[in-house]
Parts: C-alpha cells; sequence; structure tokens
RNA sequence: GCCGUUGUAGCUCAGGGGUAGAGCACUUCCUUGGUAAGGAAGAGGCCAAGGGUUCAAAUCCCUUCAAUGGCUCCA
C-alpha cells in the first residue's frame, strides 16, 4: 500500500495509507471530532467524509458549523425527505431536491395523490423515523445505461430527463435505506445525525423552472443536527414574522396600499414620510459635503431618450407602455431609470478635465413595470424613490471617486446601526470578454479600482468573475440585520456604456476630446427598500434621530395641560417632533399605547412637574432618566442624535 | 405572467344557505388619575367586485380584482 500525505488546514502534515478517508482522518484525531464530521473538503472540493483519498491532498474536516457542512447536511435531508416521502406516498415522482440558503426542498410529482401543509407533521415523523435507523449514505458509480435502467424501471422520467443531460462515466448514485437518488453527492455519513426536522412550506414551482412544463409541488423543509437548534431556528422565524415591515408599517401607520391607486404603488402616510424626509435631508447633507450638486429632472421623458440610452430596447416592451400627446402622437415613458435624464444634464455644458468629476444628485421617483406576482410590501414595488447619483469623471479618478463613494455607504451604514456587512465585487468574466463593451484598458482601470478600493477601505470582499453588467463592473453591499438576515443595500457601479451611448466628452489638458466613465451609486438602493430593511432591522424602534415622534407629553390630567402645551412649544422651537396625549385616560394606559407606538421619550408631567418647571422622563422600554427642565431635555436629546450620527 | 392560499368594521380576527359578531381603535358621558390596559353608553359593515345556482347567498359555483406563499423576473 502505497502512502499519502494529508495536509490540514493548520499546516500540519500527516501520513496516511492511500484510500484513507476523511473520517479515518478525524478518528486518528479523536472520536469526538470524528462523531462531527459531516463531510469534507479535498484539495478544495467538497466530497463524503467516507470516501477514500487516494493521492496527496489538502483535507479541511467539515462540521455541521461550515457553511458547506451545512449544505451537505441539508441536501442529506432532501434525500431523507424523498424516502419518506415513497415510503408514505408509493407512486410520488421525484424532480430535484437540493440544499438552499436554509435548509433545502424537494419538488415532488404527486400525480392523483393529495398533500397540504395538514400532512407535515405525518411526513416529519416518518422522516424522524428514518433518520434513527441510522442508516449509511452509500455512494455507488454507474454507467448511463444502469442508470437508465434503474429509473425507467422505477417510471421516473424527471431522473430520465436529468440523465439525458449527464455523461457516461461520471454519474453516481447514493442509496440510503430503500431509497436510491441519483446525485452526485456529497453528503453526510449516515442519516442519524438528522436530529430535528421541519417541514415550512409548500408551494408550485415548474420543472427545471419553465412555466412551459408541468407544474411540482415543492416542499420546503429545514433539519438540525440538536433539537435545540431547530428551536432557536423557530424563535428567528417568530422574530422575522413580529418585526415584518408590512406589519409595523401597518401598526405604525408609516405607509400603506390601496387597489385604487394601484398594486405596487405605496402611499407614505405622515409619519412614514416624516421619518422619510428624515433620511433624505441626512443623505443630502452628507452629499452636498461630499461635493454632489442636487439635480432635478421629471417623471417622464421622450421615448427617443431611452432609445439613445439603449433601454428601449432592452425593457421597452416590459415596461409601463409609453403616453402619448394628444396632437403630435409623441411617446413618453415613465421614467425608469435617472441615468439618462443626468447624461442629458452634463451635456448642457462643455467640460473640462478640470470641472471633472461632476457629481449630480437626485432622489429621483422611478416607475418601473414588475410584475404583479413580485410584488412585495416594500421592497418590491412599481414606483419608488432612489437615492440616487451620477459621477463623471476621468479614468484617472475612478479609483478616488471609488473611495469616496465607499466612504458615503459606509457612513449610512453606520448612522443607522447596520455593523455587519460585507461587499460582493462583480467583475467581468475574463474568457468571455465579447459579452462587455468598452476597451481593455478602461475596464483593467476600473477593476482595480474597485478591488483596491475595496482592499484600502478594508472591505469584508468576496470577488464574482463574470457577475459585473455588461457596461462595467460594480461593487453592492450585503448587510446582515439584527436577527442575521441578509440583505442587499448599496450599489456602486462603473459605467462606459452610457457615455459612449450619449457621446459625453471633456476636453483634456491636450486639447483633445476625452470620454468620461460614469460611475452609478445608490447607498439606500431606493428609499422603499431601505426603510423596510430599516424597520426589519430595528423591529420599528427607530434611532432618536429618524423616529417620526420623538416625545410624547403625557399630562397626569387635564389640569395640566396648559403646561404641557407650553413644552411642545419649547420642543418644536428645538425641532424636536413631540406631541401631547390630552385624552381622559389614565397615566399608566397612556404609558402603555406610547410604549406599543414605540415612542422613544414620555414625558410625565403633573402637579410636580409644573411646580418645578420640569418633566419626568421615561425611555420606551420603562428606564426612568429622572426629572429635568425641558432645556436639559432638548440637550440630552441633541447629545443622544449626536453620538448616533458621528 | 403561472400555481396554491386568502379577502367579514379603521386594526386583529370569529361565524357561516334564512339578510352580521368579539376585542382594540373611534365618539360621548362618568372618573382628574403618577410610570404598560378605570367604567358606561354609542357610532361604525353592499361580509372585495360582478355574474350564476336557490323561495332565500356574506355563506355554494364561476369570473374579475387585490393581498399572500412560491416559480420565472429585477435596468
Amino acid at each position: 500500500m502505497s502512502e499519502i500525505k494529508i495536509t490540514l488546514p493548520d499546516g500540519s502534515v500527516k501520513h496516511f495509507e492511500a484510500g484513507t478517508s476523511a473520517l479515518q482522518v478525524a478518528q486518528s484525531i479523536s472520536e469526538g471530532l470524528a462523531r462531527n464530521i459531516i463531510a469534507a473538503k479535498v484539495n478544495g472540493k467538497v466530497v463524503d467524509a467516507t470516501l477514500p483519498i487516494l493521492t496527496d491532498a489538502d483535507l479541511v474536516l467539515l462540521k455541521w458549523e461550515d457553511q458547506d457542512g451545512k449544505r451537505t447536511f441539508w441536501h442529506s435531508s432532501a434525500h431523507l425527505l424523498a424516502e419518506a416521502l415513497e415510503a408514505l406516498y408509493p407512486g410520488v415522482k421525484l424532480g430535484i431536491g437540493p440544499a438552499v440558503e436554509t435548509g433545502f426542498y424537494y419538488d415532488v410529482d404527486f400525480g392523483d395523490q393529495k398533500f397540504t401543509s395538514e400532512d407535515f407533521g405525518k411526513l416529519e415523523n416518518k422522516m424522524l423515523e428514518l433518520a434513527r435507523t441510522n442508516s449509511a449514505y452509500v455512494r455507488k458509480e454507474v454507467s448511463k445505461a444502469e442508470a437508465i435502467q434503474y429509473f425507467t424501471e422505477k417510471g421516473d422520467e424527471y431522473k430520465l430527463e436529468l440523465i439525458e443531460d449527464l455523461n457516461d462515466g461520471e454519474i453516481t448514485f447514493y442509496s440510503q435505506g430503500n431509497f436510491t437518488d441519483l446525485c452526485r453527492g456529497p453528503h453526510i455519513p449516515t442519516t442519524g445525525f438528522i436530529k430535528a426536522i421541519k417541514i415550512t412550506s409548500l408551494a408550485g414551482a415548474y420543472w427545471r423552472g419553465n412555466e412551459k412544463n408541468k407544474q411540482l409541488t415543492r416542499i420546503y423543509g429545514v433539519t438540525f443536527p440538536k433539537k435545540s437548534e431547530l428551536d432557536e431556528y423557530m424563535v428567528i422565524l417568530e422574530e422575522a414574522k413580529r418585526r415584518d415591515h408590512r406589519k409595523i408599517g401597518k401598526e405604525l401607520e408609516l405607509f400603506t396600499f390601496s387597489e385604487k391607486v394601484g398594486m405596487g404603488l405605496p402611499l407614505w402616510l405622515p409619519k412614514g414620510a416624516r421619518l422619510r424626509e428624515c433620511l433624505v435631508q441626512f443623505l443630502q447633507k452628507a452629499q452636498v459635503a461630499a461635493g454632489y450638486q442636487p439635480v432635478i429632472t421629471p417623471h417622464i421623458g421622450n421615448k427617443n431618450l431611452y432609445i439613445t440610452s439603449g433601454h428601449y430596447e432592452k425593457y421597452g416592451e416590459d415596461s409601463f407602455q409609453p403616453i402619448k400627446t394628444p396632437r403630435e402622437g409623441e411617446e413618453f415613458f415613465l421614467k425608469p431609470m435617472n441615468c439618462p435624464h443626468h447624461c442629458e444634464i452634463y451635456k448642457a455644458s462643455p467640460k473640462s478635465y478640470k470641472d471633472l468629476p461632476v457629481r449630480y444628485a437626485e432622489f429621483g421617483t422611478v416607475y418601473r413595470y414588475e410584475q404583479a406576482g413580485e410584488l412585495h410590501g416594500l421592497t418590491r414595488v412599481r414606483g419608488f424613490t432612489q437615492d440616487d447619483a451620477h459621477l463623471f469623471v476621468r479614468p484617472d479618478q475612478v479609483k478616488e471617486e471609488f473611495c469616496k463613494v465607499i466612504d458615503l455607504v459606509l457612513y449610512v451604514f453606520k448612522s443607522l446601526d447596520f455593523k455587519d456587512y460585507t461587499a460582493q465585487i462583480s467583475l467581468r468574466d475574463p474568457n468571455n470578454k465579447t459579452k462587455y463593451i468598452g476597451s481593455d484598458e478602461n475596464w483593467a482601470l476600473a477593476e482595480s479600482a474597485i478591488i483596491e478600493s475595496a482592499a484600502e477601505k478594508g472591505l469584508n470582499t468576496v470577488i464574482e468573475l463574470g457577475e459585473a453588467a455588461f457596461y462595467g463592473p460594480k461593487l453592492d453591499f450585503m448587510v446582515k440585520d439584527a436577527i442575521g438576515r441578509k440583505w442587499q443595500l448599496g450599489t456602486i457601479q462603473v459605467d462606459y456604456n452610457l457615455p459612449e451611448r450619449f457621446e459625453l466628452e471633456y476636453t483634456g489638458s491636450d486639447n483633445l476630446k476625452h470620454r468620461p466613465v460614469m460611475i452609478h451609486r445608490a447607498p439606500f438602493g431606493s428609499l422603499e427598500r431601505f426603510v423596510a430593511v430599516l424597520i426589519e432591522h430595528c423591529a420599528g424602534n427607530f434611532p432618536l434621530w429618524l423616529t417620526p415622534e420623538q416625545v410624547i407629553i403625557l399630562p397626569i390630567s387635564e389640569k395640566y395641560q396648559e403646561y404641557a402645551e407650553n413644552l411642545l412649544n419649547v420642543l418644536k422651537k428645538h425641532d424636536i417632533r413631540a406631541l401631547i396625549d390630552d385624552r381622559s385616560e389614565k397615566t399608566g394606559k397612556k404609558i402603555r399605547d406610547a410604549e406599543m407606538k414605540k415612542l422613544p421619550l414620555m414625558l410625565i408631567v403633573g402637579e410636580k412637574e409644573q411646580a418645578e418647571n420640569t418633566v419626568s422622563v421615561r425611555k420606551q422600554g420603562g428606564e426612568d432618566l429622572g426629572s429635568m427642565s425641558v432645556e436639559s431635555l432638548v440637550s440630552w436629546i441633541n447629545k443622544e442624535i449626536e453620538t448616533q450620527l458621528n
């Protein structure tokens, strides 16, 4: 037997016989470790922990805690789901069953049999029962002919269709218990690892995502190696439901929708509008400081504008259709993006290299025809306002400007308490350059500018090749909210296309015409989406500087109404958003209602406060700040806001 | 757009072939109270819209609209 060298992540090298599996390597370290190993990464490829390793290799032992470990675990759970389904519903046909971000699903064709959410419990129990048999997942290489024969006998046309596309010699089956599936793997060693199971939802899904194909039933589930982890997961699900921006938006009277106005067209209520105004002012201030110039453009634009920009060709059919002038028959589109308008602003006057960079900013409302089924609360709407800006820069300025935009985005995140974020850099596919426009030099410049800027700013980045837009590379920010969900917010994109199409120019120091580079950026993305994410992030407890109502005055009785009104005037003079609860209710009731409305500061005023000319301050949640003069309250608030924003 | 589910008062929801119910919110009255729900009375609904079945429809059926969970899409 020959010997192989296994290199572990800590750099240590161990010698084993060829054919040793990752699991055996783990066992050689400790039994306890081996018990937790669910898969392995051999030379960067995720494989079964039981797969014999034949050559020298870098080995990473994967546990539940590893992302690849989870995926393997969930993929194996999908097989367990399929096994349970076959046991409970003989004759079901199986489509595909992959792992997803959280959990897994299996697409199945129940034929004439019915499956509803009431059957979830039954299915979970069956899966648990099968999991407890602790059956091994067994890998078997099969020929294409064997594979076809197996599934022909089984009568599963979906699997047969999948096999069609596979090459002979690279087909494998995995079996556990009485179930065999076509699968590339890898899998966990045995079903016994799966200790807790939850079938989460049911949905229709077309075979291979094509609506011309038959619709299958997609069963979603999630599994865990410990019961306690499932419990935690259920708590987070509940929490997510509690934080749903649609629910909180209604409760806090921030926004609404009306069938009459139209689907996907949000109506901002007074409190929501105030919150939005605060966000706009906040960003506007930061942008002015960063050298942006506000511009304003109309909500519609001539069809020719979008023909020039190329958007008509690409999206014309899928847009709200043009409106026509009654006499001339000219066609105008609702503005689906601000960039072409800004290009025309750039062109309004000749530019010198000394003028650049030029930064035009606009909170521009745009309208896009999103498919009815796509609409969702404020995160996916048909009319929304982008915190848009376009920077027209010289090629040599791309990096510096990019850095400044990153600074701005990070400032926004910090001010809104998004502490956990990553950046995705999308570059062009180096093997398929024809898909993209712009010269190689410019791409090289832009791509290295993005990479270097991100590195300089210490961003935690992921690089995705081939994910760039056809007109340029980009950087997207993904933030994690308070309960760990990821959202894509800000985006920064470099664009060579529009300057070309609009023939934008500036005169260089050489007195020749040059083409500027355009940077699109939106730290919020859109105000609608950002507010939605923010609501879910803070569960409606907005930072003091942003919250629509900062202070509520609660007079103990009507006798102190006048005193309360005087206080209100003082607060308003200091630009503090305040109101009085003058209902004929007891203090306890008023406090409860203020708590429900998530009002950060309550001022209780009665005989004592009136006599001493003070207010008693209660923070939301119950903390007592004691009594103080209204002036010291104002300075307390201002200090608080200053800390939040710096 | 496609498939499933849902649509009853401002909100959260119950009911269900014989022409509507609760709690909260709202209005009025009593109460003038000190840190998370005081009491009473009142008002409020074409039961999403349209069409069918029926002696009778909010209830059953069909269509449409909208919301919702997915799929496909996202400049």
